[in-house]
DNA sequence: CGACATCTTGATCTGGATCAAGCCAGGTGG
DNA sequence: CCACCTGGCTTGATCCAGATCAAGATGTCG
């Protein structure tokens, strides 16, 4: 099995075999999920995670007044609630955004990994560090930057992140996202994403047509953006 | 040494003696920071992580154009820079905002524990995955709630974490931060932070004077927060 | 074919930003 | 001991980024 989780580990820190072995036997068994279904239900206690093999998914939180926020955005080889590990019980709900093919693995499993593999305890750590890392970038984009330079920051994170697991080609990828979706993610309404779309696609730095993202001018979407990849942690080193 | 970071652990699992004994092993030094003062600089590689033991600290990320946002505010028994026991290297500032003492625990060590104490390590893995459920909070509070109900969910969340680590008489705490920096923990202005808080007062939810906040109301402060504790892990499980 | 979701555009409104002063307390230097 | 300065808080006036409301266009799917 081609195995995304084990490509992203590999891109941060070498994996030994007994370890991509140990990570293959973790995995029980595999779902899926059709667009639009709730995988995880808000305030559920759980006793296994989910890792995504195919497709995305976002942790969502809806207030009283109907109001949703979306607090991440998960592709293959992302772990979605591996927190709830060690939460136990989450106060979000997980959202399959487009059709998922998951892998699940129990608690127990994990726990044995804890058990039994130092190192690779220390990667899946990581995963999760990474997520709080990828956090801290939005509250910094949502509070202080123009609804313009969040979405540049925006494209820019996943345009990293799918191409770390293949799924980009030259400048352009796939990114099935709503004009709603994007403005629960960055916490502006739909129409005000509409005309920040416009006003990027005006200064010809993207292209956005059919869910297919095309970044016609990287270094000034980035420069916009100010966006500096360090927080992604891609960069092999030993943990 | 009464150590904040135990009292905080076990509020949320048993620890052995074994256990105990091992984290206070691991602080080889104690530092002390004057208020204001840069605790870590931003893209410094860290080779020991820093544990508040007393004080005041905040994350923070300041952009090319001055704009500042803190992503964290941590408190003592809190671990500031744990996480980069893993990055290895942050992109983000840490600073005293009070009077700091805080021990020193270098990532050899803590490596050690990963290798020989695994529910150990599967609870300060737990902190840094309270930390993202804090952030997690902070952007649902960012992005969809109004400038009074982030404030409000703001204080019900400090109060509960001062409380754990015995920092509060019955409902009131002092909480040493200027009002700018509240409009940097919010993307608020600091004007408008001041009139959200006389907004506050006014409705008679709390007082907060010469940095000691009370709450008078707390059912309509959490309520008007739509304050769910949920996300602090403050009951003790089997982790 | 109708129903529904998504995107788009225009008009208007508003929460919070920005700019500008004044106030107060504590600390410093002469 | 006073004059001054600095940092934080407060208030008022004005501005603007982004929300809200409304309607139409386009596409898709049962």
């Amino acid at each position: 099995m081609s195995n995304p989780l084990v490509q992203k580990l590999e891109s941060r820190d070498t994996l030994s075999t007994d370890e991509r072995q140990a990570l293959a036997a973790v995995i029980m068994r595999t779902r899926m999920f059709r667009a639009g279904e709730l995988m995880i239900r808000e305030d559920q206690v759980l006793t296994e995670s989910t890792l995504i093999l195919e497709g995305f998914a976002a942790r969502t939180k809806t207030l009283r007044d109907g109001k949703r926020q979306i607090t991440s955005v998960h592709i293959g080889g992302d772990f979605v609630d591996l927190h709830a590990f060690l939460l136990k019980k989450i106060d979000h709900s997980i959202e399959a955004l487009t059709a998922c093919t998951v892998a699940i693995v129990p608690h127990r499993e994990l726990e044995r990994i804890t058990e039994q593999h130092p190192h690779l305890t220390r990667m899946l750590w990581l995963s999760t560090v990474i997520d709080a890392a990828v956090h801290r970038t939005w509250l910094v984009a949502m509070g202080r930057r123009s609804a313009a330079a969040q979405m540049a920051h925006f494209v820019c994170e996943m345009f990293l992140r799918l191409q770390v697991i293949g799924q980009t080609q030259d400048r352009r990828f796939r990114l099935p996202l709503t004009q709603m979706e994007l403005g629960d993610i960055m916490g502006l309404s739909s129409v005000h994403v509409n005309r920040v779309l416009q006003d990027l696609r005006g200064r010809a730095l993207l292209q956005w047509q059919e869910q297919v993202v095309t970044i016609l001018n990287w270094d000034k979407l980035s420069e916009l953006a100010e966006f500096d990849p360090t927080y992604l942690s891609m960069q092999k080193v030993s943990r």
